[in-house]
RNA sequence: GGUCGCGUAGCUCAGGGGUAGAGCACUACGUUGACAUCGUAGUGGUCAGAGGUUCAAAUCCUCUCGCGACCA
C-alpha cells in the first residue's frame, strides 16, 4: 500500500484466474445465498470466432456481467451462457485467404479437406476473443461454453429443420433472391442500401416495322439483354398507338413486343420502360403476369453470357461502359442523365447485389404469427421501450427467410435427394446411407448451408439442450436446464441485429418452446467516437478496448461504459471519460488508504454496531445509495446506477465522511466496514478494484478468503432523517464559514473565532469538532443574534459571522447584492404563484405548503442579506 | 415518403408537470493527517422556436426549424 496511485495491472489478471478457477462463474457458486425460486439466465450473444473485441463488445458484454453479477450476489441461481458463433461468410473467407497465401484455393483441394481446414483454424484461432473477453472480466459460466456448430448445436440444428420441413415452413423454390456474385444469396436484410450517383440511360429500342423507335429509361443498361417486352401504360396517349407493336434490341435484334400494364408510371423517364424478368423484381411479377420469357444475361459470378452476344465473357458491371459506348456509336443512346439512386450492396462484402432467380430455400413468414401475436399482448418488455414499434412493424410485413447459403462452411442443409427415384427429405442423421422410398444408395445431400442466422436463432434454448441428443448432456447442458432457465430473464444486445437476430429468436423460440424466449429485452445504442462519429478502421477513429483497458483498467473502462449507457442514446466514448473513471478508482484506492492509516482491519458492516453519529450518518446516506442504485439496475438504467455509485462514493462518502471522520475518530472503524460494504455496491461495475479493497480492508488476501463475487449484494435496511438533517446542517455551516473566508482571501487559513446562528434548532452537541476541523476554525461559538463587524454570509438555513477589523468589503458587497437580486426573483415567483387564486382552490395541500414555506425562507433571508447590506455599506460609506 | 429518436451551462449529457442538475472545461485560492489522477470556493442556462392544455410546462399536446437512425 506504498504508493499513492492505484496500480490495478496485476490485480485484474490474478483475481479473474482465482475467481475462475474456484468456479465463480458457474450457476451454483453463490449457492450459500441463493433464495428459493429465484433464477436468473441470459445469453450472451455469440461472437464470431473470427472476431477480435471491439468497442461494442466490450459495451454489450460490460452490461451484461453488470446485471449478472447483481443477480448472483443477489440470490438468483445464475446462468449466463456463453459461447462463439461459427460466422459463416466471415469465417469462409478468412480461411479461404489463408489458402490463397498458400497458393492454393478451396475448389482445389475439395469441400471435405476445407472444412477439416477451416475447424483447424477455429481450434487454434478461434480461441483469442475468448480470451479478449476475460480482460473485459466478465463472469459467464465458461464450463458450458457452446459453439454454434459443435455436435449437440448441429442436432438441434437439424432437430428445428426437420420439424419444420415437415410441417411445410420450410420450403425450396426457384425465387428472385438478392445475390451477391461473391458471396451468394443473401436473405432481404442482409442488403444494404446506399444512394449512389448513377445515370440514366435513354436508349432506343426500333420499331420491327421501321416505323421508328421508342425511347427507354433505365440505370442498368447492361440488362437489356434479358429484355423480353417493352411495356407502358395503358392509358398513355403517347404510346396507345405501339401496343402490341415489337421493338428490336438494338446489337442482338431480337424481337421482343411492346405490352400494356397499369403498373407503369407514365411520369418517370420517358413512359415506356424495358421488361427484364430474370433481372429485376418488380419485372419478375410483371413477367409472371405476362407470361414473358426469363432470360439469364450473367451467370452466379456475374459473367455474361451468351445472350450478351459480343460482351459474353465479362463482368456484369465492368461490361456496362463497353456496353453503353457501343450503342453510342450505333446511335442508340438518346442521352444520359445523373441519377441519383438506391442501390443495395452486400452487408459482407458491399458487391453491388443484384436480384437473380436461383433455386433457394425459405423459412416462411407463417412461423412467426405467434410469436407477432404475445408481442403485441405484451408479453415482452422493451427497453428502451419505443423499439417494439420497429419490432412489430418488421414483424408485421415480414417475408419468407432466404436460409441457403452457397458456402461451405455452416450447418448443411439437412435434405437428402435420390438420384434414381427422385425422391427429397429432410433427416435428422449427419448422414444418410440409402433413400427411405427405393433403398437406392444413389444419393446425395444438398451442397448448401444454412444462414449462420439460422443456428443463433435457436440459442436460447438449443444451449439448454434442446434438441441436442445425448451429446454434452450433464456437461454443457442438464435435464433441468430449460425448466429453470427457459424463457431467458433478459437479453442485451445491440439495436443494430433486433431483425437479424432478436426477432428470428422471437420466432423460433415461440414455435418450439410454445413461449417466447426473453422477459425483456435491453437494446444498447452504437458506440461512437468523442464527436459523435461512427468509428471505422478508414476514419482511424477506432478505440481498442483492449488499448484502453492498458492505458486505463478493466474497471475504468466498464465504469465509463456502464455510465454512459444512458437508454436510446448513442454513447459518444472519449479518453476524457475514461479518465475521470481512472481518476475515480484512484480515489477509491487512496480512501482505502486513509482508513487504513488508522485501522489495518475493518470487520463486516453484519458483525459490528454503528453507534456514532457520524457512522449513522454515512449508513444513512449508504442506504439512500443502495436504493437508488438497486433501482437503476432493476429498470436497465446503467448510467443512473453508475452515478449514484460515484456520487455517493466521492461526493459523500470521501468528500465528507473521511474529512469529518478527521474529527471523530472514533467513527473510522465504522466507516471502513461501510467502506466495505460498498465495495460490494460497487463490485458489478467495477470488480476488480472492489474485490481488491474489501479483501484489504479485511486486512486479508483474496488467495485465502471467500470473494465479494459472491457476498450478498447490499439491502436498504436502515435510515435516518433525523442524524441527515443535523449533518445536512453541519456541512452547511462548513460551506458557509468556508464561502465567507474565501471572500476576504482566507480561504486556507485558519481564523480564530466564528459566530453562528442557527434558524431552527439543532442538537448542537459535538458539533463543533467538526467545524473546527473542516472549516479551520479555533473557536465557534453559536449566537441568537446578529454579530456586528464581521464578515457574513447568509445561507438557507443559518447565518455565519467572521469577526474582522480592517478588511476590504467590495467582494462581501458584491456577494450579498447579488444574493438580493436572487432571493427578490425567487421571491416574486414565489408570490406570483401564492397570489393566483387558482392555484390556491387546485394545487395539492403539500404544494401550497411548500410554497409558502418557501415564501417565509426566502423573504427571511431577504431581509437578512438587506440588513447585512445596509450595515455594511455604512462602514464602508 | 413512412416510423422512431434527439435539440437543456462553453463541451458531453442526466432530469421528464410543483425552486434548473452532474462531470469536464473555466476563474480564484491551495501541498491542511488518503488522494494534484487532489482539495476549497465560485462563474455559467428565456431548457431550439411558436401556439395550446393546466392553478402550474424544460416536462404533456400540435405545428415549425435543425440533426440522426431505421424502413420503403
Amino acid at each position: 500500500m506504498g504508493s499513492n496511485r492505484y496500480n490495478p495491472k496485476e490485480i485484474e489478471k490474478k483475481f479473474y484466474e482465482i475467481w475462475e478457477k474456484r468456479g465463480l462463474f458457474e450457476i451454483d457458486s453463490n449457492k450459500d445465498i441463493q433464495e428459493k425460486d429465484k433464477t436468473f439466465c441470459i445469453m450472451m450473444p455469440p461472437p464470431n470466432v473470427t472476431g477480435r473485441l471491439h468497442i461494442g463488445h466490450a459495451l454489450t458484454f460490460t452490461l451484461q456481467d453488470i446485471i449478472v453479477r447483481y443477480k448472483r450476489m443477489d440470490g438468483y441461481k445464475t446462468l449466463w451462457q456463453p459461447g462463439t458463433d461459427h460466422a459463416g461468410i466471415a469465417t469462409q473467407n478468412v480461411v479461404e485467404r489463408e489458402l490463397l497465401k498458400e497458393g492454393t484455393t478451396k475448389e482445389e483441394i475439395g469441400r471435405e479437406k476445407f472444412l477439416e481446414k477451416v475447424w483447424k483454424w477455429k481450434e487454434e484461432y478461434g480461441k483469442t476473443i475468448v480470451e479478449q473477453l476475460k480482460t473485459l472480466g466478465v463472469s459467464p459460466a465458461w464450463s458450458r461454453e457452446r459453439f454454434t456448430m459443435d455436435e449437440g448445436l448441429k442436432n438441434s440444428v437439424r432437430e428445428a429443420f426437420v420439424k419444420l420441413y415437415n410441417e411445410g415452413l420450410i420450403v425450396k423454390g426457384n425465387y428472385m433472391v438478392n445475390w451477391c456474385t461473391h458471396d451468394g444469396a443473401l436473405s432481404d436484410i442482409e442488403v444494404e442500401y446506399k444512394e449512389e450517383n448513377g445515370k440514366l440511360y435513354f436508349m432506343r429500342y426500333p420499331l420491327v416495322d421501321d416505323s421508328g423507335y421508342i425511347v427507354v429509361a433505365t440505370t442498368r443498361p447492361e440488362t437489356y439483354f434479358g429484355d423480353s417486352a417493352v411495356m407502358v401504360n395503358p392509358d398513355d396517349d403517347r404510346y396507345k398507338n405501339l401496343i402490341g407493336k415489337k421493338v428490336r434490341l438494338p446489337l442482338i435484334d431480337r424481337e421482343i413486343p411492346i405490352i400494356a400494364d397499369s403498373y407503369v408510371d407514365m411520369e418517370f423517364g420517358t413512359g415506356a420502360v424495358k421488361v427484364t424478368p430474370a433481372h429485376d423484381p418488380n419485372d419478375y411479377e410483371v413477367g409472371k403476369r405476362h407470361n414473358l420469357e426469363f432470360i439469364k444475361v450473367f451467370d452466379e459470378k456475374g459473367i455474361l453470357n451468351e445472350n450478351a452476344g459480343e460482351f459474353k465473357g465479362l463482368e456484369r458491371l465492368e461490361a456496362r461502359d463497353k456496353i453503353v459506348e457501343k450503342l453510342k456509336e450505333e446511335g442508340f443512346i438518346e442521352k444520359i442523365e445523373d441519377y441519383k439512386h438506391q442501390v443495395g450492396h452486400c452487408y459482407r462484402c458491399s458487391n453491388v447485389v443484384e436480384p437473380y432467380i436461383s433455386k433457394q430455400w425459405f423459412v416462411k413468414a407463417d412461423i412467426a404469427k405467434e410469436a407477432i401475436k404475445k408481442v403485441n399482448e405484451g408479453e415482452v418488455k422493451f427497453f428502451p421501450s419505443h423499439w417494439i414499434n420497429s419490432f412489430n412493424a418488421w414483424m408485421r410485413e415480414l417475408r419468407d427467410w432466404c436460409i441457403s447459403r452457397q458456402l461451405w462452411w455452416g450447418h448443411r442443409i439437412p435434405v437428402w435427394y435420390c438420384k434414381d427415384c427422385g425422391y427429397e427429405w429432410a433427416s435428422k442423421k449427419e448422414k444418410e446411407s440409402k433413400c427411405p422410398k427405393c433403398s437406392s444408395t444413389n444419393i446425395y445431400q444438398d451442397p448448401d448451408v444454412l444462414d449462420t442466422w439460422f443456428s443463433s436463432s435457436l440459442w436460447p434454448f438449443s444451449t439448454l439442450g434442446w434438441g441436442n441428443g445425448d451429446w454434452g448432456k450433464n456437461e454443457k447442458w442438464f435435464e433441468n436446464d430449460l425448466k429453470e432457465f427457459y424463457p431467458n430473464s433478459l437479453l442485451i444486445t445491440g439495436f443494430d441485429i433486433l431483425f437479424f437476430w432478436v426477432a428470428r429468436m422471437m420466432m423460433m423460440g415461440e414455435h418450439f418452446m410454445h413461449e417466447l424466449p426473453f422477459k425483456d429485452i435491453y437494446l444498447h445504442a452504437l458506440v461512437r467516437d468523442e464527436h459523435g462519429q461512427k468509428m471505422s478502421k478508414s476514419r482511424g477513429n477506432v478505440i481498442d478496448p483492449l488499448e484502453m483497458i492498458e492505458t486505463y483498467s478493466t474497471d475504468a473502462l466498464r465504469f465509463t461504459l456502464a455510465i454512459l449507457a444512458v437508454q436510446g442514446r448513442d454513447i459518444k466514448l472519449s479518453k476524457d471519460s475514461l479518465e475521470l473513471s481512472r481518476n475515480f478508482t484512484n480515489k477509491l484506492y487512496n480512501a482505502a488508504r486513509f482508513l487504513q492509516l488508522n485501522q489495518k482491519s475493518f470487520k463486516d458492516l453484519d458483525e459490528i454496531e454503528i453507534k456514532t453519529d457520524l457512522g449513522k450518518y454515512i449508513l444513512s446516506r449508504f442506504n439512500r445509495a443502495i436504493k437508488e442504485t438497486r433501482e437503476n439496475l432493476d429498470s436497465y438504467r446503467f448510467n443512473d446506477a453508475a452515478t449514484t455509485l460515484y456520487r455517493f462514493l466521492w461526493g459523500e462518502f470521501c468528500d465528507w465522511g473521511i474529512e469529518l471522520s478527521k474529527a471523530n475518530k472514533d467513527a473510522i472503524s465504522e466507516l471502513g466496514a461501510i467502506y466495505k460494504e460498498s465495495m460490494k455496491l460497487l463490485h458489478p461495475f467495477m470488480p476488480f478494484i472492489s474485490e481488491y479493497l474489501y479483501q484489504l480492508l479485511s486486512n486479508q488476501d483474496l488467495e485465502n478468503s471467500k470473494s465479494i463475487m459472491i457476498s450478498r449484494y447490499p439491502k436498504v435496511t436502515f435510515f435516518d432523517e433525523e442524524i441527515e438533517k443535523r449533518f445536512s446542517l453541519i456541512i452547511e455551516a462548513i460551506v458557509s464559514i468556508r464561502r465567507a473566508k474565501t471572500l476576504v482571501d482566507l480561504a486556507n487559513k485558519k481564523i480564530q473565532k466564528v459566530y453562528i446562528k442557527f434558524e431552527s434548532n439543532i442538537d448542537k452537541s459535538d458539533i463543533v469538532p467538526y467545524i473546527q476541523k473542516l472549516a479551520k476554525v479555533e473557536k465557534v461559538e453559536f449566537t441568537s443574534k446578529k454579530i456586528e463587524n464581521a464578515i457574513v454570509d447568509v445561507s438557507d438555513n443559518l447565518e455565519v459571522f467572521v469577526p474582522t477589523k480592517t478588511i476590504d468589503l467590495t467582494p462581501i458587497l458584491n456577494r450579498l447584492k447579488k444574493q438580493k437580486a436572487k432571493i427578490q426573483k425567487d421571491l416574486e415567483k414565489v408570490e406570483k404563484i401564492l397570489s393566483n387564486k387558482n392555484f390556491i382552490k387546485n394545487a395539492p395541500k403539500n404544494v401550497i405548503e411548500q410554497n409558502q414555506k418557501q415564501k417565509e425562507e426566502l423573504s427571511e433571508k431577504l431581509s437578512k442579506v438587506i440588513k447585512e447590506l445596509s450595515s455594511l455599506e455604512s462602514i464602508d460609506g
